[in-house]
DNA sequence: TGTTTCCTGACAGCTAACTGAAAAGGCTGC
DNA sequence: GCAGCCTTTTCAGTTAGCTGTCAGGAAACA
């Protein structure tokens, strides 16, 4: 899952987005109204995880632009303790859950898990490949001929990564930022041996080598 | 049995939840209407368990958005002696049931039982899994191979949670809030011990655990 | 052919999960 | 109130599975 952080105290957001890197999940992270607007326009995020007390704006405004835009991108608010009107304007204003600050970080997984649960409510949740593959993306379950299939957290991520742009080459680079977080060095060839950890779950064929380039999804 | 409690006096909230609870239903309460569409947007009740006079708003507003949202959740209301007004006009928006207040704790139980049986409405209550072992949710039954066998409350609110989702994998945090009531702290290891247990009464296969992720039954 | 790129088996370190046992809590019958 | 029994919770030692790294070999390409 995509998700998109936007919170300016550094250091919770570094806690979330390792706990939710940990967990398989791909988190762009930032610290302003302005950046997470740029980001999101370059991006289709799952879930916006937003601080509604930013520096350079309110992060409520954030939210209605994008509720008046006619997204329906799930998002869940974080709050201080003691702000109960921020609470309700959020939900007001289109956001579909809330955490009180300092939360737990295994609820924030779960409160993910819910509003990705709920929103997975699209007619066709299941992307089917080749080879008798099906992704539910949402769900994160993957069926091949009919029988469920269990991915680690990190092999989970990288597929992820190649399902949601079927067709296209991603690079290592690009799916090594899925591993690990933006900006981290390639250092060994991970992606390689996740590459050939996931053809032996799937099938050889479902993801294709593109000699010098990367891997490909589909199509 | 999974139940959400939405009732502001806390001292008949507290005793409703705890009575529950001892009988092995996962009870969460909520005091508001604004915080209880927050956590039914969240989770799936079986059924819910509505006061009609609410501080921030009218119960029945909860329950008439809900059926106008097509949902068919049961919801058995709470309401005091002399309000046969309130009781009339619950009924009509959707009602299933009603209990005057106050009310005997057995006779709750013996409603929510009623209620819930109704809604069960397949034909045959038992659900088979793997491993020989049926389950009959309903009537709170195990059989494994034809015997029937026990479980504990604790045991039996673990496992009722994963057998009405089969195939979705719960996380441990999922689990913990039917042992316990909404936002407990996960502070020990209580959902392993009891999958361990779960294990041992059931057989090795039928939960499987998804490292990392939880667990899952069926699928 | 030689070179580059990719594949994959093996393995050590680590962390999540499992489980036996004991302590704590609760209920029942006397 | 007390004894005995069962359930629940906690703790700690062990086990099992995931991760990241490397190295040797295969495949692609020139």
């Amino acid at each position: 899952m995509r998700i998109l952080l936007v919170e300016d105290e550094l250091m919770l957001a570094d806690a979330v987005r390792d706990h939710l890197l940990a967990a398989g999940e791909a988190v762009d992270h930032s610290d302003s109204v302005v950046d997470a607007e740029i980001m999101m326009r370059g991006t289709n995020y799952d879930v916006l995880l937003l601080d509604l007390n930013l520096p350079d704006g309110k992060g409520i405004d954030l939210l209605r632009g994008l509720r008046r835009s006619g997204s329906t991108t799930p998002c869940i608010i974080l709050t201080a303790q003691d702000q109960i009107s921020d609470r309700i304007e959020g939900l007001n204003a289109g956001a579909d859950d809330y955490l009180v600050k300092p939360f737990d970080l295994n609820e924030l997984s779960a409160r993910l898990a819910a509003v990705a649960r709920r929103y997975s409510g699209n007619p066709n949740p299941f992307i089917s490949l080749d080879g008798g593959v099906e992704v539910d993306l949402a769900g994160r379950t993957i069926l091949i001929d009919g029988v469920q299939t269990d991915l680690t957290s990190r092999e989970w991520a990288l597929f992820d990564q190649m399902v949601r742009r079927p067709g296209q080459t991603l690079s290592k680079r690009q799916l090594e930022e899925a591993l690990y977080e933006f900006g981290a060095e390639i250092e060994s060839n991970t992606v390689e041996v996740y590459i050939s950890r996931l053809r032996r779950k799937l099938g050889k064929d479902v993801i294709k080598t593109v000699r010098g380039v990367g891997y490909r999804v589909g199509a």
